[in-house]
DNA sequence: TTGACGAATGCCGATATCGGCATATGATGC
DNA sequence: GCATCATATGCCGATATCGGCATTCGTCAA
């Protein structure tokens, strides 16, 4: 097996630096394809096939407008992200986390001796 | 050109689900390899070469104790992944984007016009 | 219908990924 | 030294990725 397919996974999704550059770019409200390729640097086709894969995650939305397809934000998918890094806050001080490593360290060894 | 690296990239190192469940597992404390890898139903070498890229972007330590080899969680490369999805706190209300995602098309059109 | 424009798709090449297996490296104790 | 346990590394195969290019599809206007 090779690596998990970026569909339907947000995780990989956003593992792309010009895929989360799009993101941000969409936070400004809806752009057509062609707008954010020339904003970000990157052929037409590129472009599109990035969109492809945040719309098959549901991280946007588009909509026919003309001749035009508008491509808009749609973050939800976002939230798991944000609170799966939010479960090591308490970590992210690290003599806290030596801290607790050493008292988890403790428990560790104390139950070893105990069987 | 292919896919980025995985290491030296904190967003790839995460887009893998095994990897996640590593860092999960290290929230209690250091962990030998061996451990890491049976909880996770794993090979030894597959866990150590996850270990390796998470230990190459900096998301966790290792130190040697005899024989073992004890890995740590290290969470501060994490806190960018969170800062970064909070950007996008408040499009996660739906109401809410499709009102700013409209607002902002009007500037866009008086923009247009302007010139 | 034809032409022009915007966007999506298909194919290709180079490369990276992940898992599995065998093997090497490392540290400990006898 | 030698055997043993813990871990790392190397090689392989199957597959997915990303970028580039050409082409197709879709919509609009004359």
């Amino acid at each position: 097996m090779a690596r998990a397919a970026t569909t339907s996974d947000v995780f990989n999704a956003i593992a792309e630096p010009q895929r989360r550059q799009i993101l941000v770019l969409l936070r400004a409200g809806e752009r057509p394809v062609t707008e954010l390729a020339q904003a970000l640097g990157m052929t037409q086709p590129g472009a599109s096939k990035h969109l492809r894969v945040l719309r098959e995650v549901g991280l946007v939305r588009d909509r026919k407008a003309g001749k035009q397809r508008l491509y808009a934000l749609d973050a939800r998918k976002l939230r798991p992200v944000h609170e799966w890094t939010g479960g090591f806050e308490q970590f992210w001080n690290e003599s806290f986390d030596r801290l607790d490593a050493y008292v988890q360290d403790l428990k560790r060894a104390r139950q070893e001796k105990r069987r």
